[in-house]
DNA sequence: CCGCATCCTTTTAGATACTG
DNA sequence: CAGTATCTAAAAGGATGCGG
């Protein structure tokens, strides 16, 4: 059974499970993570437009998309300002900064170790211990 | 700028960055995470039909595919038995096991916390904050 | 037994045009 | 400005049959 690593999800009913997966998904993929990170980056509520230009990339559609899932999963806030033309911001919450800590983490943990990502290496350190 | 969360990825090529995001981004996804798990319990080299029964839900090509990247990435090992039937063994790299475990303390983060993650406490905060 | 090849369906994303 | 609507393209996934 190996050292019981993810002991903490036996008493889990197939719902939170399910809640839990999908949240660890999304806050690693592409276009969710890089939006937290520049509205961390930015320090500052970000209208729609300023994150369009920073979140090198991505389409109109898909930002709003994002956004409206971040915004469900409680990661940012969306401020809409009732003008015309309209303005809407948008921030992080404490929680979605401290999601992307914990995400930033891994990440660094990833990166110092790169080299070691290739199947070469594998190969390498079973022949060794052959 | 917000204090610096992510100084380590600002002396990265494009192409470090990119494996980086990549890599991340498997490792927290739906099918990956699942192969990971399944063998880390088993804690031992389990065969290609074994995994296609413990990993639920998942399809035979699927199951190929995500074996042939996790094996690129350098987190599985690939041990092919030459017989009659063929007997192909999977098992999880030191690598595979460490990154599991980062990923794994990700996750028991986000399961702790489940219940925060919902657009109607922020809402409530960001009242109580006004 | 393992897994590739093919075909087909579903999902996801990009481009473009339009509205309050 | 901040979206929505529509269409198309691309990617992911399931089903099935074949081959070493």
């Amino acid at each position: 059974m190996a050292s019981d690593m993810f002991e903490f999800c036996s008493n889990m009913t197939e719902e939170q499970d399910a809640r839990a997966r999908a949240l660890i998904e999304r806050a690693a993929a592409k276009w969710p993570l890089r939006i937290l990170h520049v509205l961390s980056d930015a320090g500052a509520p970000l209208r729609f437009s300023r994150l369009l230009e920073r979140v090198e990339g991505i389409s109109q559609k898909v930002l709003t998309q994002t956004l409206r899932t971040l915004e469900n999963d409680g990661l940012v806030i969306r401020t809409l300002y009732p003008q015309v033309p309209p303005r809407v911001e948008y921030e992080l919450t404490p929680l979605g900064r401290d999601l992307l800590m914990q995400v930033a983490a891994l990440w660094r943990w990833i990166v110092e170790r790169l080299e070691n990502f290739d199947a070469r290496k594998a190969v390498k350190l079973t022949a060794a211990a052959v």
